[in-house]
DNA sequence: CAACTATTTGCAGCCTCTCT
DNA sequence: AGAGAGGCTGCAAATAGTTG
């Protein structure tokens, strides 16, 4: 978070590509976050977030990680720490096929096109105003910051264990039938069906 | 080929503010 | 004016692909 306000100017080299490219992930990883497909940096942050949920953290040192059963067949140890999980974390990425990558890294090329014109990456990240029907689900008064609300919908289906792995849907319970209005929803259209709660960025 | 990209928490150093 | 306390900022570490 310092780095991005204090050196930005200075990071003006990296790109689409790199941790931001999209890997297949192992069927035990799977299982933590959700997704058969994600990006180095949202798998890590898939994995804080559950591991946050679970409280996994060592209470004396919290770079430390106590591991579940989940965890455990996925990392094959009880406990690790925060830099070695990255490097367990290899482990269970895999590159897509290259026919497929092209076209991811030139949609977030193209997000990123022009770089000298756009002033930082933090502008990407607006309050929306959202429907009442998502304000009350979210518990929040009206405006929501974007990442958070897809970050609290995606908690909110793994604590309650909403995720149908064999179909990659979301199988959706009381509250989220009422926000969305069908009982169940492909796990890759779900940001998307966000997306129509959104009436306008702040 | 080095730098940059994201993510996390702890630690060290610097700066500012308040009290004596 | 000097000293102490507290707050803020930046770096460290791992990972690998991209870019200049």
């Amino acid at each position: 978070m310092f780095i991005i306000s204090s050196s930005a100017s200075k990071r003006k080299r990296g790109g689409p590509g790199g941790l931001n490219k999209v890997c297949a992930i192992s069927p035990e990883l799977q299982t933590v976050v959700g997704e058969t497909a994600m990006s180095r940096t949202q798998i890590v942050k898939q994995l804080w977030a559950y591991i946050r949920q679970n409280n996994l953290q060592d209470p004396d040192d919290k770079r430390k990680i106590i591991c579940n059963d989940e965890l455990r067949i996925v990392f094959g140890t009880d406990s690790t720490d925060m830099f070695k999980m990255n490097k367990l974390l290899a482990k269970h990425i895999t590159p897509l096929d290259p026919k497929d990558q092209p076209s991811e890294a030139k949609k977030v090329k193209a997000a990123t096109a022009a770089p000298q014109q756009m002033p930082t990456i933090n502008q990407n990240q607006p309050y929306v105003v959202v429907s009442d029907a998502l304000a009350k689900f979210l518990g929040v008064e009206g405006t929501v910051p974007h990442d958070d609300a897809l970050k609290y919908l995606w908690d909110y289906i793994k604590a309650n264990q909403l995720e149908d792995p064999a179909s990659a849907s979301i199988l959706c319970d009381s509250s989220l039938q009422e926000l969305f209005g069908c009982e169940s929803i492909p796990a890759s259209g779900l940001s998307d069906l966000l997306a129509h709660h959104f009436i306008q960025r702040t």
